[in-house]
RNA sequence: GGGACUGUAGUUCAACCGGUUAGAGCACCGCCCUGUCACGGCGGAAGUUGCGGGUUCGAAUCCCGUCAGUCCCGCCA
């Protein structure tokens, strides 16, 4: 039907006679010679119909419109001097047309303009993904939807050619488990009163498939969780998912480091530097307030609580006293960049702390010859040698502004971290084109769910405990680590528990009977008795990587099809109702009440 | 479950403090134009201001409710 693509005509085609099929991308009149541009999924090529070269195709060139699908016929021509185009990668040709084939019209006007050409004009999105297959004939989407495309290959290539890993598929038909999110259930018919849930990871049968002597695993896996959206959660997601036999945490994490580098080289023509900077879970709390945190920028958090513990300043002092602490975010030329209206309350600085929890921002500004300018409280609260030895931990020059948190530890963390992050990109921080990947490593296993009151897995309840910390599992490191990406979270993984005994003691942590943990997972404890060997895995978000890589915001533009935040697809209206005569088949009935809609 | 923002022509936006017939760019339709590439010129059509109610002499504008989309908190082992 066609001899090229339109995108892939250069000069060394010159006088060859092609056939091209696309979309009208544009078309320009000009009452004799019509030119248009013709789109396919490797760029453009202008089409000429001139009335003295090639009067056969005038006809359909003046009928055609925007987003017509045609094919043409005809010679591939230089184009002279003035009239090449430096901004189209065919342009020095152009293709007279002999023929000009109108395969399918378009008989309703656009609900927008396709065409690349139309200036950056944003669409709503509400409209693009009702018209998601015009959304994505546009450069942007079809970029990144070959850009993800180019990112598994990379991986498969990776993993299959020189790791020796094979791709297993598991069952989206699954069991529920306890924790972790809300399950997409499924009812039996065949089963009637049973139920399956869909698989929020591969987890349990990756680790199965390691017992089963597959020593390496992995699978471009679909993840379903049913919690609320975000614009990098979907209720369906994609997962690398790997998994290996017989390697320590170190070559995991060498392994997964050259994965990447190859995924990098191979799509972007990226070096990275190796090996990735690795930071423990403690370390990384303690500096930067949060457990992925960006490091393409300084800030740094300074811990000043064993030296504020009995200063004057209540504020300080009783955060100390009951348990909490006093960090300072120390911020060079925040003097200059950040005015107190925008630390006190109104302020956008404040907000950002206060919607973390913290009541308050006290500051310091240190002035020329380390005078301090700050509330009269914190001047007469801190002695002369607090203050030195503040300067000293802060590093802090003329010019530079000191924010505290001082809460408990997890408050001022988290604003500190907020805070950290709002600076940064309000001065300007943040080096474009930078890519900073970082391990975190030694996860705690647990930490106290408060509401529950009970022990809960960070990572997951699988994950195998510093064997150094195996005495007194409330309080150990996890052999689990995460992969950070300029402050995001791109995958994470852990050694895992292959001796029955400890995934007992783990579950039993967590608050799992053995009577729950039997019928729950009882096949993966079984499986345990039967010659398991030492494994560990990781999963990483492909759609966030993707996303990162594409620099797009939102994981939605990296999905072909994906879900609105009311969870809903705009293109095909699903979830909808569903026949009566289905609903009895399963022996499910709705018990659900409309609520009443007033005014109506 | 909660907070915030948005919704006006096919589309992207405008419309001051509530005041004539709700405007503009692009798209669309018609006519003209033989070298453009975001072609150009002239003309035209196009609106339930998301929906429902209220206040008012008068509502795109103010109030209440509702629907949809987005961002965030909760939630997401």
């Amino acid at each position: 039907m066609r001899t090229h693509y339109c995108g892939e005509l250069r000069a060394e085609h010159i006088g060859q006679t092609v056939t091209l099929c696309g979309w009208v991308d544009r078309r320009r009149d000009h009452g004799g010679v019509v030119f248009v541009d013709l789109r396919d999924r490797h760029g453009i090529a202008q089409i000429v119909s001139d009335p003295e070269r090639t009067p056969e195709s005038y006809p359909q060139a003046d009928k055609v419109r925007s987003e017509y699908v045609v094919r043409v016929t005809g010679r591939v021509s230089g184009r002279e001097g003035g009239a090449v185009n430096p901004r189209l990668a065919t342009g020095e040709i152009e293709i007279y047309a002999e023929s000009i084939e109108i395969l399918n019209t378009v008989n309703k006007q656009l609900p927008f303009q396709v065409s690349a050409a139309d200036g950056g004009e944003s669409v709503k999105e509400e409209l693009r993904l009702k018209y998601r297959y015009l959304d994505l004939r546009r450069e942007r989407m079809a970029n990144n939807l070959k850009l993800r495309h180019d990112v598994v290959k990379a991986i498969r290539r990776f993993l299959e050619d020189q790791e020796n890993f094979i791709e297993v598929e598991t069952p989206i038909l699954n069991k529920s488990t306890p924790e972790g999110a809300r399950d997409f259930l499924v009812p039996s018919r065949v089963n009637l009163g049973e139920w399956f849930a869909l698989p929020q990871s591969p987890q349990l049968f990756k680790q199965i498939l390691m017992v089963a002597g597959c020593d390496r695993y992995y699978q471009i896996a679909r993840c379903f969780r049913d919690e609320d959206l975000r614009a990098d959660r979907q209720p369906e997601f994609t997962q690398l998912d790997m998994e290996m036999s017989f390697m320590s945490e170190a070559e995991i994490l060498e392994l997964n480091e050259s994965l990447i580098c190859h995924i990098f080289k191979a799509v972007k023509g990226v070096d990275l530097p190796r090996p990735f900077p690795r930071l423990t879970y403690r370390e990384s709390m303690d500096r930067y307030g949060c457990d992925r945190p960006d490091t393409r920028y300084g800030l740094e958090l300074v811990e000043v609580s064993d030296l504020l513990a009995d200063c004057g300043f209540k504020v300080f002092s009783g955060a100390i006293a009951s348990g909490g602490s006093v960090k300072i975010l120390p911020i060079p030329n925040g003097n200059d960049a950040i005015s107190n209206v925008r630390i006190k309350p109104g302020g956008d600085v404040f907000r950002e702390a206060a919607e973390a929890g913290a009541k308050g921002l006290a500051y310091i500004r240190v002035r020329e010859d380390s005078e301090m300018d700050t509330i009269g409280a914190i001047k007469t609260g801190l002695s002369d040698s607090q203050k030195a030895e503040i300067l000293k931990r802060t590093g802090a020059e003329a010019g530079t502004l000191l924010l505290f948190g001082a809460a408990d530890v997890n408050t001022v963390n988290k604003s500190l971290d907020r805070v950290r992050q709002f600076v940064a990109k309000d001065m300007n921080l943040v080096p474009e084109n930078q890519l900073n990947f970082l391990w975190v490593t030694e996860f705690p296993m647990f930490e106290y769910n408060a509401d529950d009151k009970r022990l809960e897995a960070v990572h997951h309840p699988f994950t195998s405990p510093n064997p150094e910390d195996i005495g007194d599992l409330s309080t150990a490191r996890a052999q689990a680590y995460d992969i950070v990406l300029n402050g995001t979270e791109i995958g994470g993984g852990s050694l895992r528990i292959y001796q029955r005994d400890v995934q007992e003691k783990v579950f039993a942590a967590i608050g799992l009977g053995d009577e729950e943990a039997q019928e729950k997972f009882g096949f993966l404890l079984n499986a345990f008795e039967y010659g398991t060997p030492p494994h560990g895995g990781i999963a990483y978000g492909l759609d966030r990587l993707v996303m990162l890589m594409s620099g797009e915001e939102s994981i939605r533009d990296t999905i072909a099809f994906p879900k609105t935040q009311q969870a809903r697809c705009l293109l095909t209206d699903a979830p909808a109702s569903v026949d009566e005569q289905q609903l009895k088949e399963l022996e499910v009935r709705s018990t659900y009440v409309p609520p009443k809609v007033e005014n109506s």
